[in-house]
DNA sequence: GCCCATGGTGACAGCGCTACCATAACCTGA
DNA sequence: TCAGGTTATGGTAGCGCTGTCACCATGGGC
């Protein structure tokens, strides 16, 4: 199979430098420093960089390039402490190792970005002490918003994110009450939708492939529609292989092989808990040479792309996760703006009827 | 082929609310509160929360006792403005779309999250003039250290971090020389090693397959490695395809057929700019029937496990992104202690032979 | 008995900025 | 002509914390 071969080695770095060789002593100009420069007050030059009204166009023109030459840079801490707005947004999230959150990510840093906002990120892990402690960390620096793709947030985390007085988006899911205001779809009825659609299609001999759900409640949730929908439509799973291990290809190609392995009689179709594992069971299939959909057929969660690009695309739930990034931001800002916003914001999903089932 | 259908819409939100409902108008406990509560001084609760010596331990549990009470939580924003140190970290990267970057934040957060730091994002979208805006905005923060993968910095970009008086660790490469820390690779000898591997195992006729280049730079630096190794063993490229569109597994699939359709003799093999093409690369031979690598050999760039999972394992080069967000963070944090650190880590490079090539 | 080191605590200034109120100059209309 | 606005600017306080220096016990060495 494969092996490895190391080409390159550590440390061709040289150079040591400690840092009082490299950090100057000369300390940032202020301030009073830039309004002596140009002349004018501290606050009008405060006024002038940060563009308000009722300063002439002249004075504003020459505090600008006083900050040029004096390479100022404004100093933010003290202007939030002082009142001012912060324009850090604090983002918790469960992991980065699945695509799904960097594409959520995403779309959140694009919108915030426009408006001149920063995420500032913890991950939680799925672990809910992790994520209060993050939480925790992150309001100390009293930032404008909170966003949040829960892993189980304990009453103190709750408590803490109620009296710090801040709009808090709950992503990703929709089927529970908010603390604030939640954007996301429906995880139970994703699941619902793809056990009424396979049920359709004429499958009658059902399996599951499934990670960590203890970890991933969402992904428990899509199980626990597709579960209920099937029994709506008279049908039962005929077998699961659940692996209390993070989704990858590699889960999903060796939970595929597991899972027929012990099922004498072939399942019709496979439901994965992701798309990760679908592609994995698509990879086990066609080496193994087993045809989709005639011989088995797959279906998956999430959309990527890696599924869709497939010779047979993938069946699968479109999460429109960039979407949610995108109006999660969108409803902070409405509401930093004083706007009226919806409590719950279902971004909808599609079902992406492929050829894999 | 694929078809979409639409579920679930928008808005089933329902409760709309006004931010004057739920922002309740009671202030945060400050220190002083808390000072008040426990009996003591306020400088003397501040130093038992940052867990500094010369605290009874009795002194510190009422304190603690205190701020479970009030529900107090510290204000970093006066903090570091009044001197102490900051745990912010801002984190420039290009993109978010390839799973490079996520890696790489994920290894970052992991241990910085670990000291208690937290990165503030921002994403340069290969946009010098955006990276230099986002710099910035994040050096208003004060931070503690920047991490930069750069699109390219303007002069100033440069005077920016210059005058900023911090750690600075570019990232991804450690062919040019850095404004103050670098952790990466050699991009250009990974491009080598790839040539001088394929070359070895026979192959002739070299075709190359690849993305955006006038941005992705780093890419651009491979192909350049990739070639010049070439011309040395005596052989040169029979055909190339590059198309100016980020990568992507879709990309990689429709290059290689306009590559191959391109060229009336196929090649021997085909160097792709990264794994998510490379793996576009094999489904099109998965979908035409082209047998992998007797057909046509494919390798890649990354060590993605989308690659390493395929029934063909892609040959390739893994570029230990986790590493590499892991060894930035290490420097930073080495580097605040007063340590004395290499001004360049090459986290080296792994050529993972799998069976494509 | 004195000195000094050490441990625990506190008073106070000040980090760099912006909100608030004040002021001066100018304009408007009856 | 002058009350009453509007516009451009400035003085000052204070956001909430931590660094610095100072203070008072206590205790051991000579």
């Amino acid at each position: 199979m494969t092996w490895a071969m190391t080409l390159a080695v550590l440390g061709e770095g040289s150079l040591a430098l400690d840092d009082a060789s490299t950090f100057s002593g000369r300390p940032r100009p202020t301030l009073r420093d830039l309004a002596r420069e140009a002349g004018v007050s501290e606050i009008t030059a405060s006024r002038a960089l940060r563009g308000e009204a009722h300063v002439l166009p002249e004075t504003t023109a020459r505090v600008q390039e006083a900050a040029r030459k004096l390479g100022y840079v404004r100093n933010r801490l003290a202007g939030s402490l002082a009142g001012g707005p912060s324009n850090q947004v604090g983002v918790v999230l469960p992991s980065l190792a699945n695509v799904v959150f960097p594409d959520v990510l995403k779309g959140l840093e694009e919108v915030l970005e426009e408006a001149g906002f920063h995420p500032v990120l913890g991950i939680s892990n799925y672990d809910p002490d992790r994520e209060e402690h993050l939480l925790e960390a992150l309001l100390a620096w009293r930032p404008a918003a909170i966003v949040l793709a829960s892993a189980g947030l304990s009453e103190r985390g709750i408590a803490l994110l109620r009296s710090a007085n801040l709009p808090v988006v709950e992503i990703m899911d929709v089927d529970v009450e908010p603390i604030d205001m939640a954007v996301g779809i429906s995880q139970t009825a994703s699941g619902r939708a793809m056990a009424y659609y396979l049920s359709g299609r004429g499958y009658r001999r059902f399996a599951y492939v499934g990670h960590d759900i203890a970890r991933d409640r969402r992904a428990g949730r899509r199980f626990e529609g597709f579960r209920s929908a099937l029994a709506e439509c008279g049908h039962a799973l005929a077998g699961e292989m659940i692996l209390q291990e993070p989704s990858s290809v590699t889960l999903g190609r060796t939970g595929t092989e597991r899972l027929l392995a012990a099922m004498p009689e072939r399942p019709d179709v496979i439901y994965y808990s992701n798309d990760d594992l679908a592609v994995g069971g698509m990879y086990h299939c066609i080496g193994t040479g087993l045809s989709v959909p005639a011989d088995v057929a797959l279906a998956g969660f999430n959309g990527l792309e890696i599924g869709q690009a497939l010779p047979v695309p993938l069946t699968t739930i479109s999460s429109g996760r960039h979407e949610i990034g995108r109006r999660a931001a969108d409803q902070i800002l409405r509401r930093l703006r004083g706007e009226t916003v919806e409590r719950k914001v279902d971004v909808g999903f599609t079902l992406l009827a492929g050829a894999s089932a």
